[in-house]
DNA sequence: CGCGTTTGACCAGCGC
DNA sequence: GCGCTGGTCAAACGCG
């Protein structure tokens, strides 16, 4: 069955909209960790020279920030890459197609900012809600694209892709684009759409998939997957990883590594003024999509 | 009814 | 200039 597998290999709708409320969002491994930069993402970090320091900022940043807030770190990959072009930090709305007549897009590279790599654990995290709006096939790549939009709020241009990455279907590769123009949802959005079976048992409907490439089947197991994020945090005790050349790589267990002791851990992140304080921090350094991308834990001690 | 996914079509950037 | 490719639109349909 070889197009199930296909299916539940790209069962990223109901990956991505899964959202965690106890477990804290993605956050940023360390991208100097591991990885030599994938294909098709964004290979040189340095392109947008302005934001070089931006980088580095947000390396410090992790070493701090990952091992409080994130016990899934150890699932989350890497951030492989940042870049921050000046049209993300101001998008500018462009007309629609319909509008105009003309388009819309910005071509190629130029929207991306944040590349994450990350295990379905890591995608489960993020606490936007997204909304798919299209889907590719990637040439060179046996897995399609998905495209998302927040859906938080309206004319938000928040966009992220994400696909699997070849070398490791374990891993997603999620691109994040522009920011959010609006503050964390109080709550995700509802599950309409999102639940239906898209297992080809009955068929689909009269408009069928014509095309070989769009395997796409999304699960409702949104609940199921929470369970088995939370077991198998419990058991994650390292990840793997492959490199470009198919070396294993071995992640370091964060958690384990600055906070040895894990009650010391515990008491970091039960302890609001360390959140207050961090929070501060981050909020001088880091723009604000950025953060509303990576915390939700804090938020929940009254920051 | 609102919001979700699916998916074919459209359009423009990019490389040749 | 042309073809390929990636990003987006929008219609159709499902779910709550």
């Amino acid at each position: 069955m070889s197009d199930f597998a296909y299916m539940e290999d790209w069962g990223l709708q109901a990956v991505v909209r899964g959202y965690i409320n106890e477990a804290p969002t993605t956050t940023l491994a360390n991208p100097k960790s591991c990885f030599a930069p994938l294909s098709g993402v964004e290979d040189d970090p340095f392109s947008f020279p302005e934001i070089s320091e931006t980088t580095t900022v947000l390396d410090e940043l992790e070493k701090l920030y990952n091992p409080v807030l994130n016990p899934l770190s150890s699932q989350t990959m890497l951030v492989s890459s940042i870049s921050v072009p000046k049209e993300a930090k101001e998008p500018e709305k462009q007309p629609s197609r319909k509008e105009t007549g003309t388009t819309y897009k910005k071509r190629k590279n130029q929207h991306k900012r944040v590349v994450q790599h990350v295990t379905a654990e890591g995608l489960c995290s993020d606490m936007w809600a997204w909304r798919k709006y299209g889907q590719k096939p990637i040439k060179g790549s046996p897995y399609p694209r998905s495209y998302y939009r927040c859906s938080s709020s309206k004319g938000c241009p928040a966009r992220k892709q994400v696909e699997r990455s070849h070398l490791d279907p374990e891993v997603f590769i999620i691109n994040y684009s522009s920011e959010h123009n609006h503050s964390h949802p109080t709550r995700r959005n509802s599950l309409a759409g999102s639940t239906r079976s898209k297992f080809p048992t009955s068929g689909k409907k009269g408009k069928s998939s014509t095309s070989p490439t769009t395997p796409l089947m999304s699960f409702s197991v949104e609940n199921e997957f929470v369970q088995s994020t939370s077991i198998k945090n419990e058991e994650l005790e390292q990840t793997t990883v492959q490199d470009n050349e198919g070396n294993d790589i071995v992640i370091p267990d964060l958690d384990k590594e600055l906070f040895p002791c894990l009650e010391e851990f515990d008491e970091l992140t039960e302890e609001p003024a360390l959140d207050v304080c961090f929070l501060d921090q981050l909020l001088e350094i880091c723009p604000p999509w950025f953060i509303d991308n990576s915390i939700s834990t804090t938020t929940s001690h009254g920051c």
